[in-house]
DNA sequence: TCTGGGGTCCTAGGACCC
DNA sequence: TCTGGGGTCCTAGGACCC
C-alpha cells in the first residue's frame, strides 16, 4: 500500500559483539579486536581489514593479525544492550520484526506525521543509539524489506543508506548476487559457472532457465528478488518451529557411554527450554556427525508432544544408536545435536508414550507423571540458583562443554 | 584451512488415504 | 479389479542465515 514510499528500515549494529567490547573498554577502542577463545565469533572493524572472520579459527587469526586483541566475551552485555537498542527502535514504531539478538526491520509507515519519513527517522535511529547506547549502528531504508536490508549491507560500517523509490534498479543492478538474501557459497558458484555475477544480470535471466539452475523454489524467489518483487510484511513475534541444542565433541571416539552423556545433556537442555516457552514437540530429531564433516539425521515423530528430559532423553539416544548402528565403520563422532520440532502446546497433564516408564521389564524406571513433577522440581530450583545448580543424573558431571552456557542462550532468536 | 551453536526453508521419495 | 490423480504426513539431506 505504501510502494511508493521508502518505509521499510533495516537496522543493524555493526560487528555487534567487538563494539560492545570496545565499548566496556575504551583500551580497545580503534584496535583490532576479536571476541572469542578457540574460534573468532565476532571481529572489530579494524580485524576485518586484516581478513579475520567470524568463525575462523583463533590459529589462522593470528597469523593474519599478530597485534589482535582476544576477548572472552561478556554476554550478559550483549544481551542488554541487544534489547536496549530494541527498545530505542521500538519508541519509532511497534512494528518491529527482530531478526536476530543485533538486527531488525521496521515498517514505519504509520509513524511519518510523528517523526517524519523513513530516511529521517533512520537518522534518528543512528543518531540515538550513539548517544545513548555508544554504538555504531547501521540502517539501510527502502521501500521492501530485502532491498533495505541490502542497503545496509552496503552502508557499513556506520552508515545509512536510501534507496528512494524509482532509483531501485540503478541501486540493485551492479551489486554482486552474493548480497541477496538465500545466496550462499552453492548457489553463488551455480551462477558463476554461467557467467552470472551482478543482481543485473541475474535480472536478465529468464524464469525458467533461473529454476532449472538453483531449483524450483530458489528460483523463483530468486528471480522474484533481483527483479524488486518482495511482498513480505515486517511480521513482529513470529513463534519458533523448533528448538534444539548440539555440541562438538572435537574427535571422540565411537563409544556408547560418551554418546549417551552428550545426549542427555544436550536433552535436558532442549526439554528446559521448551518447558519454559510452554511447548512440547512431537518430531525429535539427532545430529550425528563423523570424522571428516560427514552427518547423517536420525529422527521419530510420536503421536503426541514431549517436553520432560528423560523421555526426549530416551527418544534421542534411540536414534543415536541407531544412527551409529547404521556406519559400523566410523571411527570418530565429531559432534552430536538433538532437535524438537513440530511443537504444540504442553499438555497440562501430558499424554507420554508408553515408553520404558511403562514397560515391565523396567519397572521402577519413573512413569510419565512422576517425570513431570521431576522436572518441574529441577527448573524450579533451577530458576533459583541457576542451571548448574542440579541436574538429571550424569548430566551434571557429564562432558565438559565447549561453550558457555550464556553463548548458547545467546544464540537463540527469541531472547532471553 | 576445514569452525560454534541456534535456527529456517526446500527437495525428494515413500506410505497412506480418498 | 485395475488405473489414475491428488493431498498429507513422515524421513533424510542440504543450503542458507545470524
Amino acid at each position: 500500500m505504501t510502494k511508493d514510499d521508502a518505509s521499510i528500515l533495516h537496522a543493524d549494529l555493526d560487528s555487534f559483539y567487538a563494539s560492545v567490547e570496545q565499548l566496556l573498554d575504551p583500551r580497545l577502542a580503534g584496535l583490532p579486536v576479536a571476541v572469542g577463545t578457540g574460534v573468532v565469533l565476532a571481529a572489530s572493524y579494524e580485524a576485518k581489514a586484516y581478513g579475520v572472520r567470524s568463525g575462523m579459527p583463533a590459529r589462522r587469526a593470528r597469523e593474519l593479525c599478530p597485534r589482535l586483541r582476544f576477548v572472552g566475551g561478556n554476554f550478559r552485555e550483549y544481551q542488554r544492550l541487544g534489547d536496549a537498542v530494541m527498545g530505542v527502535l521500538g519508541d519509532f514504531t511497534p512494528r518491529v520484526e527482530r531478526v536476530s539478538i543485533d538486527e531488525a526491520f521496521l515498517d514505519v509507515s504509520g509513524a511519518r506525521h510523528l517523526f517524519g519519513d523513513g530516511a529521517r527517522i533512520a537518522g534518528e535511529i543512528r543518531r540515538r543509539v550513539r548517544e545513548e547506547l555508544g554504538l555504531p549502528i547501521s540502517v539501510g531504508v527502502a521501500t521492501t524489506k530485502h532491498l533495505a536490508k541490502i542497503a545496509s549491507q552496503v552502508a557499513k560500517p556506520d552508515g545509512l543508506v536510501v534507496v528512494e523509490p524509482g532509483s531501485e534498479r540503478g541501486f540493485l543492478d551492479p551489486l554482486p548476487v552474493g548480497l541477496l538474501w538465500g545466496v550462499g557459497p552453492a548457489t553463488r558458484a551455480r551462477l558463476e559457472e554461467r557467467g552470472i555475477r551482478t543482481i543485473g544480470e541475474l535480472a536478465r535471466v529468464s524464469p525458467a532457465v533461473l529454476r532449472g539452475l538453483v531449483g524450483r523454489a530458489t528460483g523463483s524467489r530468486l528471480g522474484a528478488l533481483a527483479a524488486n518483487d518482495d511482498g513480505r510484511a515486517v511480521a513482529p513475534g513470529r513463534r519458533v518451529a523448533s528448538v534444539g541444542a548440539q555440541s562438538a565433541l572435537g574427535r571422540c571416539p565411537v563409544g556408547e557411554a560418551p554418546v549417551r552423556e552428550t545426549i542427555a545433556f544436550l536433552a535436558d537442555r532442549v526439554a528446559s527450554r521448551l518447558r519454559a516457552k510452554g511447548r512440547a514437540g512431537r518430531t525429535v530429531t539427532v545430529r550425528v556427525r563423523f570424522g571428516g564433516m560427514r552427518s547423517v539425521t536420525r529422527s521419530v515423530t510420536v503421536p503426541s508432544g514431549v517436553a520432560t528430559t528423560l523421555t526426549l532423553t530416551e527418544l534421542a539416544v534411540g536414534l543415536a544408536c541407531g544412527a551409529l548402528a547404521d556406519h559400523p565403520g566410523e571411527r570418530e563422532v565429531t559432534l552430536l545435536g538433538v532437535s524438537v520440532s513440530n511443537l504444540v502446546p504442553e499438555a497440562p497433564v501430558q499424554l507420554e508414550l508408553p515408553l520404558a516408564g511403562d514397560d515391565p521389564r523396567q519397572a521402577g524406571t519413573p512413569s510419565g507423571l512422576a517425570r513431570r513433577a521431576v522436572d518441574r522440581a529441577l527448573d524450579e530450583v533451577r530458576a533459583r540458583f541457576g542451571r548448574d545448580a542440579v541436574g538429571h543424573g550424569s548430566v551434571v558431571f557429564g562432558p565438559r562443554r565447549g561453550v558457555p552456557d550464556a553463548f548458547r542462550a545467546l544464540a537463540e532468536r527469541d531472547g532471553p
